[in-house]
DNA sequence: GTCTATATCTCGATAGAC
DNA sequence: GTCTATCGAGATATAGAC
């Protein structure tokens, strides 16, 4: 309606351009004119928005970690942290095309931010990583395990190397396999007389 | 000494060279320049060996490829798989400082050629891991272990899992500790009595 | 605030001397 | 076979009109 209001509109179409076109082409590969194409906003004008391109990647990595956000927030709404952990796979292995076709958002990219030999944005999606470990942990340490931080860590593990893999081989199949002996594991820890 | 082996060896080094530095800052981020000045060669020779850059991405792959072999030949002297086994992951864990710095050669090398929109090399990368994949299925067949290729796969997806978390949180240790516990996994699977 | 035009720079690739 | 010089494409970023 008013001039602000148009200005953050475009601003998020930006971010939400820029989240999905990273992904799907990588940083590198993926110019200003690609994200301002898809966000129906002139290339020159990207420049009042974001200063540079490094800004545009960060507000992309924003708003993945808002989607994750989003996503946790909903799984707390159930009671048993050993469900919102299922649930989480399950949801993974409902994005196995998207994953088979891109891989996982935040690991694809913190995979290339990783090769940045400036220190910019070469740990920032860690920290994305880190928040869905922390969120893992918290389950697994509720449920009253041993090591909640060690089974968080192979729990994230798992996910991240599902997605690659299925990138890697195009195989949507190998997060349907994969998520389903992730299933079985987590079920698993139920028995807390096991030793492993 | 001679012309051919001159000529030879100035290939040998760019491909050894690409090898290295694609492996640290990816793909996209690496020039023509970069790889020349770390073989000592001047940029416009390059073209007399490789016709253009993706040729370089694909010998550095062979190279990858090539060094796989030589570790599963050394592998396979033993004469049980699980040793077999059991010193890959040991290996894996040797390998930790460079696994948290830049990922799994290959693995990192998936990810970014997996974005690529052109059908030139983007499924490249996975033919070496489909390599990894189908030597570790090799071993838990010789093992007598019921589904081996599912095995070899959450095999292979846990070590390029923990090396994107290595490297996505620059964190060594995580190698460490997710191979140690891959390693339990595995002394596990050698009661055949067990259901999963 | 918005958009066009363009400066500037870097890189992949080529032409041609030696 | 080797190397230098340079072209041309395409990218980020800026200047300035509206």
């Amino acid at each position: 309606m008013n001039r602000r209001v148009g200005a953050s509109q475009k601003r998020q179409r930006l971010t939400s351009a820029a989240a999905r076109v990273l992904h799907e082409q990588g940083v590198e590969r993926t110019t200003l004119g690609d994200i301002a194409r898809e966000a129906d906003v002139p290339v020159g004008n990207v420049y009042y928005y974001f200063k540079t391109k490094d800004e545009l990647v960060k507000a992309a990595l924003s708003e993945h970690s808002a989607h994750l956000d989003e996503l946790t927030d909903r799984l707390d709404q159930l009671a048993d942290p050993h469900d919102r952990l299922a649930a989480l796979i399950g949801a993974w292995i409902d994005q196995r095309d998207i994953a088979a076709r891109f891989g996982c958002p935040t690991g694809t990219l913190a995979v290339e931010l990783d090769k940045r030999a400036d220190g910019i944005l070469d740990a920032e999606a860690g920290v994305v990583i880190r928040r869905l470990l922390d969120w893992a942990a918290r389950q697994f340490r509720e449920l009253g395990l041993r090591d909640p931080d060690d089974l968080a860590l192979t729990f994230v593990s798992a996910y991240q190397g599902m997605s690659l893999m299925a990138n890697a081989l195009r195989d949507p199949d190998i997060m349907t396999r994969e998520g389903t002996r992730l299933l079985r594991w987590l079920e698993s820890l139920r028995a807390p007389d096991r030793p492993s």
